[in-house]
RNA sequence: GGACAGGUGGGUGAGUGGUUAAAGCCAACAGACUGUAAAUCUGUCACUCCUUGCGAGUUACGAAGGUUCGAAUCCUUCCCUGUCCA
């Protein structure tokens, strides 16, 4: 196996990524991989407990292809072991332990997602149960006699519970522990992962350097922030894009985010060199945003597909038209409709009650004359509803 | 094991016997404006039923009981969390 030089292979690699440590070890390591020709084993571990990908984990995935592109051997470690502890990094309560069938089940959606990034046979998907179910109490104790208790508690967010007194279960304490196991079990070069894996990286160093190993580089990808621009990306906080959403969805997402959002992603989420993406700030935002709404469902879907997603959004977002695609569903008989119910079953609506409150606020169209009444009249046709965003036609026979 | 503090709606956080389905704020949803966004303004924000009315019913303040005409608010037991002591 044949390597780039390695000042090129590092500065492909040092693009995009919040903190490496340290970069002069990777360097090393990489000139002894091309001395020797063995590529690095990286790492980047997943919990398996979304059941789908988003933007905010291709930050990662990016940064992965692009070691595969060097040629090194990427290992997608699913952490179904760990998955049962639920990584408290980054969250101040404790997360309920998930079941096994949650687990499997997620796992395989992640399975079947990654390779729209990663490149499958450079790739190497393993499991941590595999090591740490063999682990019994016995190997857990060794481990455990491995750390100190006031070395985890350094962690930020654990220093911050503690402080505010709220609980920190002592599993959640094994975490850093295992997943710092992992890089010995898989003799990782380098570990990647989000910023807020910092502290889980560094004790994997611990534990190899521990048993005779050389530390793992340890590279940090900044957290994507989600729609709302505030929180990071995530399934449960409802602002994620995912990456196996429609094409039109995606695009209309990525052209809700706020203006000043829209640079974060294009560093993140696109290859554009820095200046590239300077330059764009001079232009009109509106027009750039489609641009990264452009790329971003090109990039998991097709161009094709980005173009059509446009031509519908500019159609039925900007211009406020009827959309291609709405569901037609059958509804009842000419007659008197109760709306209450009929936006119930069609979807419309999440409750009765709640369609009451729309129809009475004025949100429901039907063929685009404003309907507020309980009660419409209607004879055999098909009808077009409109409640916010939502639309659906009713045939009535 | 002992002493103490606390558990409220998606999130914060008021409320200590009676117009409290529960203030305020945030989020969310809808409407206006608009460039898609941001900002701003307005309204809504437990569920169900109908005669859609400042209508009726049901459920809700960790859980289960109890006191009372009436409880998120008082009592009992239990569960959970934290603090201090051992």
């Amino acid at each position: 196996m044949s390597f780039a030089p390695v000042s090129e292979q590092l500065a492909y690699l040092k693009k995009g990524f919040a903190e490496i440590i340290r970069e002069e070890d990777l360097k090393e390591r990489l000139t002894q991989a091309l001395k020797v020709g063995r590529p690095l084993r990286v790492k980047a571990g997943f919990d398996p407990t979304a059941p789908d990908l988003h933007l905010g984990h291709t930050v990662l995935l990016r940064k992965m292809k692009h070691f595969q592109d060097l040629g090194h051997t990427v290992i997608f470690l699913i952490g179904d072991m760990t998955g049962l502890i639920g990584d408290p990094s980054g969250r101040n309560i404790t997360r309920p332990p998930m079941t096994r069938d949650e687990i499997d089940k997620n796992a395989e959606t992640y399975k079947a997602q990654v390779f729209r990034i990663l490149d499958p046979v450079k790739t190497e998907i393993r499991f941590n149960s595999d090591w740490l179910a063999a682990l019994n109490f016995e190997g857990m104790i060794r481990l455990c006699s491995k750390y100190t208790v006031a070395r985890i508690l350094e962690r930020d967010d654990f220093t911050k519970r503690l402080k505010e007194n709220s609980p920190i279960s002592v599993h959640e304490l094994l975490y850093p522990l295992a997943q710092g196991y992992d890089s010995v079990m898989l003799e990782c070069d380098v570990e990647l992962g989000g910023t807020d894996q910092k502290f889980n990286l560094l004790v994997g160093r611990e534990l190899q350097r521990d048993s005779g190993q050389a530390p793992q580089i340890v590279a940090t990808t900044p957290l994507l922030e989600g729609t709302d621009g505030v929180e990071k990306m995530s399934k449960s906080k409802n602002n994620y894009i995912g990456i196996t959403e429609p094409p039109k969805v995606m695009f209309r997402k990525v052209m809700g985010i706020s203006d000043s959002l829209m640079w974060r992603y294009w560093e993140l989420l696109t290859d554009l060199p820095v200046a590239s993406i300077n330059e764009l700030k001079q232009r009109e935002p509106m027009a750039v945003k489609m641009e990264l709404a452009a790329h971003v469902v090109a990039d998991f879907h097709s161009a094709a597909e980005a173009k059509q997603a446009q031509d519908d959004f500019n159609r039925e977002v900007r211009q406020g038209a009827e959309p291609s695609d709405i569901e037609t569903v059958e509804y009842g008989a000419p007659g008197d409709i109760r709306m209450p119910q009929m936006l119930l079953a069609t979807g419309l609506a999440p409750t009765r009650s709640e369609a009451e409150r729309l129809l009475k606020s004025g949100a429901v169209e039907i063929n685009s004359s404003r309907h507020s009444t309980m009660v419409f009249q209607a004879s055999a046709g098909i009808y077009t509803l409109r409640v916010g965003k939502k639309w659906k036609k009713i045939v009535i026979a």
